[in-house]
DNA sequence: TTTGGCACTCAAAGAGAAGGAGTGCCAGAG
DNA sequence: CTCTGGCACTCCTTCTCTTTGAGTGCCAAA
């Protein structure tokens, strides 16, 4: 069954492939052997696109119609047979300035890139925003709203900031707030949130927090501010782009697509996945495993500051996607934004 | 021409729209004479709707068809027909002690806001997010994330949290910024944004700022905190929704409009009118003034917090929208929001 | 003033019929 | 053994034509 594809049967399956992704139409042979340049007779081809189709590469919608990739066949062009080239020096260059520009936080930059992402791929941009636990603390300051309640704005060393109200049972003073605060900034700047996480708990173990309150009510803030309940945040921008792709055209299939996305959580998972992967990951139809993408594809990267990787970012359309072009786009916005945040805040 | 409607011309022209609304189907005199209580036959009924298209308030797509209602038509339902009833007073409850339950942020209360507004009225929500200088100082704090580079984080009274990265000319040390913002804080705090600046203004021509560097920073540093580039931004939830709604299912017309919510811009807008509004505005059609959304209504109602108004939010949809059940929804939205926001955060 | 009747209109739905793109397979050429 | 031209076949797409039926306008009678 798994006979390996001779060299023709490549050449062949990428031209069908390439042709489907331009025109969106079934492929014939005819259409083939002149597009491209393949110098065989349109009925030899049709040899070899049976023996695709056998191998389950390829499908045709009915007798009389071209033929169309099947995941599969996307999945072998993208692994075997698609040689990413670089991006465009100059289209770099002009995006790069773009950010250098503005003098953007690291919220505002991430929504940028997936601005970017989306508009010069023509599909719709995904851009995961770190989750807390992944950053470095770099500093903590509590703002008294109310008698018991206090907003933690708590600062990352990537530059993100995130805040939170706290409810306190005990009315603290001004003052003993700013001891607090400055306490904890003097000691756990620079930790990883995991680290400050132990570190409150084994302080908070030892003895001489038993004795000191404030510093029992530091630890007690501090770990409340730092409870990381966003399940990942994703910025989505250019959702209108799928509405332009024929292969969406069914309304019904649309609405469960964009209700897909305003949920975001399937996408959060999906972009989770790129996370612990070096370069670029597609993910094609069904191999997301949401029934409602399953006509979806992703291509992705991580993004990652100074220490780790912080997210993920990417693009998403139908399978028929442009992988050749948008791979070193996704490619490169990765290692810009890494770049960016790396030499901005330090 | 600006006959005055009969009262039997009222009557049916509401049984019209109202068996529209509910169906989206182009009304015929029989359809009314049997669904409605209405206790005449067909033909005099189709006198009335001659009448009524002659005066504007109704066109028929072809002459087979029944008819449907002008944006006259929909204008005069909604002024002089539409008697708006007040909310169930369980659901009222019920909504609102969602809201209490969890301790939420402002952002997050308004995000919350427009999620319950698509969700209870199966329309799109949306809610804008209070514009800086309609808000009252409470405290300011300056994070230095480099030597040139200082993150400012600013809290509204109402709980509005905004982040600026702010650019200086020299290097600032913690203690200098600690004074700056003890300073700051101990004189702006209770002033609206607009005092604030016009404060610093003076103060910055008074001879004491000459002479007292660190004050001068202090303007400098808050005067570049505060200010409002954003123009606005909106929250939107449900954009699913349209995707429901017969009249969008042409694929060109839904683009456009998912576009213009992209940009928000349009939607700013529109919302902005309501701001120096009482109660609920209803915007039908062409009375938004953008082409994208000639086929969209909006319902808005402005919601405030201690001190004047903050913002508003509401619903939009197509023309065709029942207006009785949900202006009273918008209308409790937004006066919970306000109520909310006057007491959490005192 | 209201109503039943009647001729008229016109979109929507359905039924063929024609057109055409593409296939599979076979026999012959290279 | 591989490739190619030819040919019958399939079946989607498009077009036209017809039918159907909902709804109208108008008129004359109640």
């Amino acid at each position: 069954m798994a006979a390996k594809l001779t060299d023709r049967g490549q050449k062949i399956l990428e031209a069908i492939i390439e042709e489907y992704i331009a025109t969106a139409q079934p492929v014939g042979s005819k259409a083939l052997t002149q597009n491209q340049g393949i110098k065989l007779s349109p009925a030899s081809v049709r040899n070899v696109m049976a023996e695709l189709e056998e191998l389950g590469y390829l499908v045709s919608p009915h007798t009389s119609a071209g033929r169309i990739p099947t995941e599969k066949g996307y999945r072998f062009y993208v692994d075997t047979i698609l040689r990413v080239s670089e991006m465009d020096r100059r289209q770099q260059d002009r995006i790069e300035l773009q950010y250098r520009q503005q003098g953007l936080q690291m919220t505002d930059m991430l929504r940028e890139a997936s601005r970017t992402l989306s508009s010069i791929s023509h599909y719709t941009g995904l851009v995961m925003i770190p989750r807390l636990k992944a950053t470095i603390f770099r500093h903590i300051e509590f703002v008294k709203l109310s008698p018991r309640l206090i907003l933690a704005v708590f600062v990352t060393q990537s530059g993100l900031v995130q805040n939170k109200l706290v409810e306190v049972d005990e009315d603290l003073s001004p003052r003993e707030l700013e001891k607090i605060t400055n306490y904890l900034n003097q000691t756990m700047t620079g930790l990883s949130i995991q680290d400050v996480r132990t570190r409150i708990i084994t302080e908070m173990a030892q003895e001489k927090a038993l004795y000191d309150q404030l510093m029992r009510r530091a630890f007690t803030l501090s770990s409340a501010a730092l409870v990381d309940e966003s399940n990942g945040d994703v910025i989505i921008e250019g959702t209108s782009r799928f509405l332009e792709q024929p292969e969406f055209s069914d309304l019904d299939c649309m609405k469960r697509i964009v209700q897909t996305f305003e949920q975001k959580s399937a996408l959060v998972e999906l972009l989770d996945r790129g996370l612990e992967t070096k370069g670029v990951q597609v993910i094609i139809g069904s191999e997301t495993e949401h029934t409602e993408l399953s006509d979806c594809s992703l291509i992705t990267a991580a993004y990652s500051g100074k220490r780790g990787t912080l997210g993920t970012l990417g693009v998403i359309g139908p399978n028929r996607m442009p992988y050749a072009t948008i791979i070193p786009i996704v490619d490169y916005t990765a290692s810009l934004i890494s770049r960016l945040l790396d030499t901005d805040n330090d």
